[in-house]
DNA sequence: TCTGGGGTCCTAGGACCC
DNA sequence: TCTGGGGTCCTAGGACCC
């Protein structure tokens, strides 16, 4: 039997956490530069407050019922994450954390109760973090992804739902749209029902061939999956990144240059902090530029340039210097731009990287190395861009927008929550 | 005025090779 | 009038996820 524990509203949950005061009222938390809803609490969806909304789009709606509004704060929810992952690493034989607030939990065999195992999940999550969670279980992970979704959805099972077999099972396959399974999205939903696929168990009753034909393996796993076949593992450790992306857009158009490079300075500087905590190293840097293309009245460019280096590096003002070569590349002067990021491509581990002519000497290689960790070391402990490039500027003007973010309660001393008794 | 960020996997098609 | 067959590798684009 696998486990799929979910957060409530987990953003949202984390701030609430800080502000009891908040518990049962609408919360919501915006995206990066304050951009658009990600997370909301129930009581929020129930004003009719969307994820995806431009916030500038639901500010009437805000206004009038006194919805909080939070900036994202990332600090403070990977922190949480972090917390409710170890607790539950006590419940399970094996764990995947699938995302910032999903983990896949296998037991180990012998379980008589899950009914029980799941209620007794929830209650200790709650009780050691803070964090409501739901619990969903089955034989496979479609089905437990299922199986949590219906305890969250459905009221009458308490936020715990364990996937039944046999005849039981089939009525809530067949009572499940075919769009609402983990994998099936609009475009796929909309291919099925064109051949009269409507409904979870439709797809599950589809042969393998047809799957395949239509939705490519993929899918065709996750309709297997539907059947309680086992495709898709629990991947406990998770392999390295294959690419790592830092993108953002800006609080304020970006007009010049110089500005520009100091953007793709700071945004290369992180990618490659991401990298080194991969113990990757990348041989290919790619840098895009891009304006709003919401503002279809401004004249509109998107660039992007790479560059590939003779001898793989995690080396920060290596790949610096190479990020603003393809910046010179793929620049267009004249526009206002609102985004741009930097991608590694091509990752491989640091241990293995292929040498050429130019490649430094082993000292030289570990002088370097060290500096990184050093660099790394105190940015971790004082916080990020404690110490940065001076190629990143000082106080921009293109940083993004964060007007209502909530202090960092639980990783710095100086914000934590004062009481008073 | 204001519209997020960061990933993965798969497929089709082109380039290239013998 | 006639113009092979069978591979691999790479990239772009599309689909999905949180």
């Amino acid at each position: 039997m696998i486990a799929l524990v979910d957060c409530n509203s987990f953003y949202c949950s984390c701030e609430r956490l800080f502000r009891p005061e908040l518990a049962g009222k609408p919360v919501v938390v915006l995206s990066n530069n304050d951009g658009c809803l990600i997370a909301l609490t129930p009581e929020a969806k129930a004003l009719g407050l969307e994820m995806g909304t431009p916030l500038f789009k639901a500010r009437s709606l805000i206004e009038a019922h006194g919805v909080e509004v939070f900036s994202s704060n990332y600090t403070l929810y990977a922190d949480l994450s972090s917390r409710v992952v170890a607790t539950l690493r006590t419940f399970a034989e094996e764990m995947e954390t699938y995302s910032i607030d999903e983990s896949f939990l296998k037991f180990s065999p012998g379980v008589t109760d899950y009914e029980k195992l799941g209620r007794t999940i929830k209650k200790t999550v709650k009780q050691h973090t803070g964090i409501p969670v739901c619990v969903g279980m089955g034989p496979t992970k479609v089905l437990a992804k299922l199986a949590n979704r219906l305890a969250k959805k459905r009221p009458e099972y308490g936020g715990v739902m364990i996937m039944p077999e046999g005849r039981e099972r089939e009525e809530i396959l067949r009572s499940v749209e075919v769009g609402a399974i983990w994998g099936i999205g609009s475009q796929l939903t909309a291919r099925l029902s064109a051949i009269g696929c409507l409904s979870a168990w439709d797809l599950a009753a589809m042969n393998e061939e047809a799957t395949r034909r239509v939705l490519s393996v993929t899918g065709a796993r996750i309709a297997a999956e539907l059947r309680g076949i086992s495709c898709l593992e629990i991947e406990e450790i998770a392999p390295a990144k294959r690419n790592i992306v830092t993108s953002k857009s800006f609080g304020q158009a970006v007009t010049c240059k110089t500005e520009m490079a100091e953007v793709v300075a700071t945004y290369m500087s992180r990618a490659a902090e991401k990298m080194r905590a991969e113990g990757t190293v990348t041989s290919c840097i790619r840098v895009f530029v891009e304006t709003n293309h919401f503002q279809s009245k401004d004249p509109q460019w998107s660039g992007a340039a790479s560059v590939t280096l003779d001898t793989a590096s995690n080396y920060s003002p290596e790949l610096i210097t190479a990020s603003l070569r393809a910046l010179e590349a793929c620049w267009r002067e004249g526009y206002r731009y609102k985004k741009a990021g930097v991608m590694l491509l091509d990752l491989h581990d640091a241990g293995a990287v292929q040498t050429s002519f130019t490649t430094l000497g082993p000292e030289q290689q570990a002088k370097r190395d060290a500096a990184m960790r050093m660099l790394d070391a105190v940015n971790k402990q004082h916080g990020r861009g404690a110490v940065t490039v001076a190629a990143a500027g000082l106080a921009p003007a293109w940083r993004m927008r964060r007007e209502k973010c909530s202090p960092r309660y639980t990783t710095r001393w100086s914000e934590l929550r004062e009481v008073k008794a």
